[in-house]
DNA sequence: CATGAATGAGACTTCATTCAT
DNA sequence: GATGAATGAAGTCTCATTCAT
């Protein structure tokens, strides 16, 4: 009579939450869906009660984790105005954010691979350009907030957001790959102080 | 006594070559062996005359063209002694190198993917990690050089090669996601700028 | 919730009766999977829930066919004492057993072939070994008893019995092969009083 | 000019005797052209000068081995008119041949597999049937013989044979399967004497 | 609602056979 | 005559998805 209550919401986060952690263990391609189900303890029919099917529960996985990202970075940024302190702290973050739980990083690399736009028609799996188009539009913003404040050195915002982006990704990269190691908060500053120093004015240090 | 005669090396090379485009054109589970066959000119056993897997026919095209980005950069490097020129240069045929073949960067993120080691034991299809690490080590000495000089700033040289080649990494993910393009040499040099900005000490531009 | 309910135990039987009778039809080598599947009216996919490969298939069905025939002897055998008697009641309820359904002794060569082992090292399918040496030595036994009351000739009792099971066995190869019939029951017998001739003491008959 | 000489019929019977060693070894389904190529010393297309099918192959070398069985045993019972001795002879030259090289052994049981005629209408690869006719015909002729001399005890003669047969083809089995070994004399001839005890008239032994 | 047994499309890989040299 | 590179038909096995319970 009174039907089971479940709390679908919860359910479909903890399946999400699964599959992160089976794509890093195991790679897109590799995984299975029962590992999906095993990892988060229901049946293989339960998935496709909460996602269609295999690419529907990828897309949502990482869209989950974008999100989740940016309210990270939002939170942080809350109140700052200063556009140094917001590059900086975007940086930093982020840097926070995909460390505090490996399985990010080990996952990352596949979503990337099935973001890249295919010559062969059909549609990338993940449609990341207008994701990265967003980011650098912001980014590109901040930073030239702070060109016109004379903060930065007077340069093509957009370029550099471009720049840094593309840094941060390539970081996790060498991360994932273990080759390099950002634990440390010293390293990490060191680094976010690298990135910077592209666009901060002659400074001797 | 006079079998039929074959440049088996140049035949190798040739799979090596349609493996590139058809991965870039397909990505790395969604194609398959007919595929590379068709797009090669050969009959499906052949690839198997040459490569003993599909992993191992992955896995060559991906050390066939670091091979040959290497030696690209060395050939274009030769007699460049001055460090600051010398990661300049890298940098820019780096660029020059895979946007040669707009394939290379199209499949590029399907290889890193396959680069990451997984947690379950099993090793990654590719280990990237001696890649990173000698890349690190060559592109780090370079930038000590530069630093003993005083052509660079003081900085931890290994660090920054890391944010070098990080944001070069990056950079292709955006290109093959078609956010930005460097095709035009312009673009190109200023992105090299940003990233040495880091590096060089405080000069106003 | 309420998962379908199967009897798993009576659907493997089922894949195995059905793979006897496609081994007796088309031969060990020759069959294909799906024969196996449609001969039981099943998906090829479910073959693999039951039998984790062609090959386990194939063993698990010599192995079921042994221990169903070990049963029907045992059964028949049940409280017979007399060493003649269980001689010749072996052989008869072998007889029976197999003729009983032909495609057993359509299948017995295949299954034979598999198992003899073979120079280049990897274990042969089945290893019949045990079994033939399990056989022998009960067999043997009995001989020995039926020697020690001088009811057989004073012989090797295990050479003899190693002769008996060849016996039987090689004449189900002429039935295979159809030089012989023996679904007469005189017939049967007959051969079954040549073969204990070689152990019984000196008769006219 | 001068047509290369080659000795057809010698390296036709190398190539036989490569392919019975390689079966011995790998079993009749489990071999590869290639295999037998290699052991013959030759390419693969010079097989298919001499045979035109793999199949063609196999059936070759079992009719050779059989042709060659043949002679031995006519060779051995040459003068010889006695029907005890003739079926003596017969088991125990048969023995040697067949233990004279394992191989034949090994090989045997798969020859025997694809001898059994299949339900599903096409013909055996070997038809042995002919053969087995032929060989119960002879060795009966020879034992009616005996019963009608009153060596062997009155019995039928062609069931007598079938038995013989059946037992020496069980006991190779055997051999194969390494459960007994027959290599001393000794006990080559007590099998022998168990195996004609079931002609024989009542002696103690 | 939840489950997992069943399914079959599809992909890799093998290997007998061909044929240009 | 001899060879072995090339081929593609064919078979095993995987795994996303369905649906009866």
């Amino acid at each position: 009579m009174s039907p089971k209550i479940v709390d679908k919401k919860a359910k479909r986060k903890e399946i999400l939450s699964a599959t992160l952690r089976v794509i890093a263990r195991s790679g897109i391609d590799g995984f299975r869906m029962i590992e999906i189900a095993d990892e988060a303890g229901v049946g293989k029919g339960t998935l496709y009660e909460y996602f269609s099917s295999k690419t529907d529960l990828i897309v949502g996985c990482f869209a989950d984790m974008v999100e989740d990202w940016g309210e990270h970075v939002n939170d942080k940024l809350g109140g700052v105005t200063d556009p140094v302190t917001r590059v900086r702290m975007m940086i930093s973050t982020t840097f926070e954010y995909f460390q505090g739980e490996k399985e990010r990083v080990e996952a990352l690399f596949d979503f990337y691979a099935m973001g890249i736009p295919r010559r062969d028609g059909k549609p990338a799996l993940i449609d990341m350009s207008p994701l990265y188009g967003e980011m650098i539009k912001q980014l590109g913003e901040v930073i030239q907030a702070g060109v016109d404040s004379g903060q930065f050195r007077p340069l093509n915002a957009d370029l550099a957001a471009s720049v840094i982006l593309a840094a941060i990704d390539g970081l996790f990269f060498q991360i994932a790959l273990r080759v390099v190691n950002f634990d440390e908060l010293e390293l990490r500053e060191q680094v976010g102080e690298i990135i910077l120093g592209g666009l901060l004015p002659g400074k001797s240090m």
